[in-house]
DNA sequence: CTTTTATGAATGAAGG
DNA sequence: CCTTCATTCATAAAAG
């Protein structure tokens, strides 16, 4: 079934009180979720991980199948690289913001949470590297994209104080409190319209029994 | 999307048997199913995004491989967020936004005009704790009603004075287009037939029938 | 209910 | 590193 939930949002409270949660499915049903800890939150990332790897790997299948292919749409990021533009005389200015790819974001994600905390100046030309083979990228955009990481990670704890139930407005009551700053980013604006397998940092690669489903 | 767990699989089946519920969906099949804290949902999702990202090129390559048509069926879609949020409804771990209640604005919009133009650190903190009391908020939402004010104000005045409205308009257009997503069900009425050039930014959320041959 | 607008939040980049 | 700013995304609220 295609994964629909909906309903109620639970947001994280004791973990002794976030025992049953009853949910509303789209089509009416009603079901009983519970949070997730984090050993299955794993296995789920590495589902994932080789779901997507799956998918990179019929991606490519594709790509053999249909050598000929033009796929050059010429997206360049979030930029308008059209030409046309520039001929059109004025606004030659596109948008100048580096927006990371999918891929480029999961990698960075994954160099980051690997702790090596600072970067160094090598390391950062390694990564640019590697990261420019899925779209435009330069040493600066790793280097502030490295710096903000930190920065913003830090800083996510900012407690919501809920003190009183005054809310007069429907301040939709105790928001997940979290501000947590793992970014679901994703502009897909790539211009490699084939990454590769080795592209994502998954840490596990095989075929895990779960995903038996996906065969 | 397309995660789907049902069926006997269980994952991780020795956890503390407290975190899975079995639940039974409208047609009667069983899943299980999880919630999770929002940061645990945040990282999933953002890998969600990387393998929707995927499956979005494998199905523009597929599109382009059997059917040579143009522009012809819209784009696939965006997905930011899309993946779990178009499956998980909105609900589950929704983002919501805080809101400020009537007093709480009028109180921020007070300290605004007294020029203060820095609220800095512990002042946003003093405002914080003043405006928690009536209603929820987080230093968070202090900061960034006051980054947001600032901007938006100063903005304003540019565009009013400068008759150059080409940038905002571009803008504005730009993002207007799109069809925010519900749901992938089938809610083909309203989108617009029209696909543009200009969707670098590819909202439509619903996946083509292409994919469906991974489920 | 659908579309538009207002605005909270996320984030790349610049300054210090 | 930290703060600030500009832009952009997404969603609550308002309009139709």
């Amino acid at each position: 079934m295609i994964m629909e939930w909906e309903g109620e949002e639970r947001h994280q409270e004791n973990q002794t009180q976030r025992d049953m949660v009853n949910v509303n499915v789209k089509n009416g049903g009603v079901m009983y979720v519970k949070v997730m800890t984090d050993e299955q939150l794993e296995t789920l990332r590495n589902q994932i991980a080789v779901y997507a790897s799956i998918c990179e790997q019929l991606v490519e299948m594709h790509k053999n199948l249909t050598a000929q292919q033009d796929l050059a749409g010429g997206r360049l990021g979030n930029l308008y690289c059209d030409p046309l533009m520039a001929s059109a005389g004025h606004k030659i200015t596109a948008r100048q913001r580096w927006t990371p790819t999918p891929v480029q974001l999961q990698i960075l994600e994954c160099i980051f949470e690997q702790g090596t905390g600072t970067p160094s100046k090598q390391k950062i030309k390694e990564i640019t590297s590697e990261l420019s083979q899925h779209g435009q990228i330069s040493e600066m955009n790793v280097y502030n994209w490295f710096q903000n990481r930190r920065a913003r990670s830090k800083r996510k704890q900012l407690g919501s104080s809920s003190n009183n139930a005054e809310s007069e407005q429907e301040t939709e009551v105790e928001s997940a409190n979290e501000k947590k700053t793992t970014k679901p980013e994703n502009h897909l604006s790539q211009q490699n319209p084939a990454p590769r397998a080795e592209d994502l940092c998954f840490q596990n690669p095989e075929m895990s029994p779960e995903l038996h489903f996906l065969s």
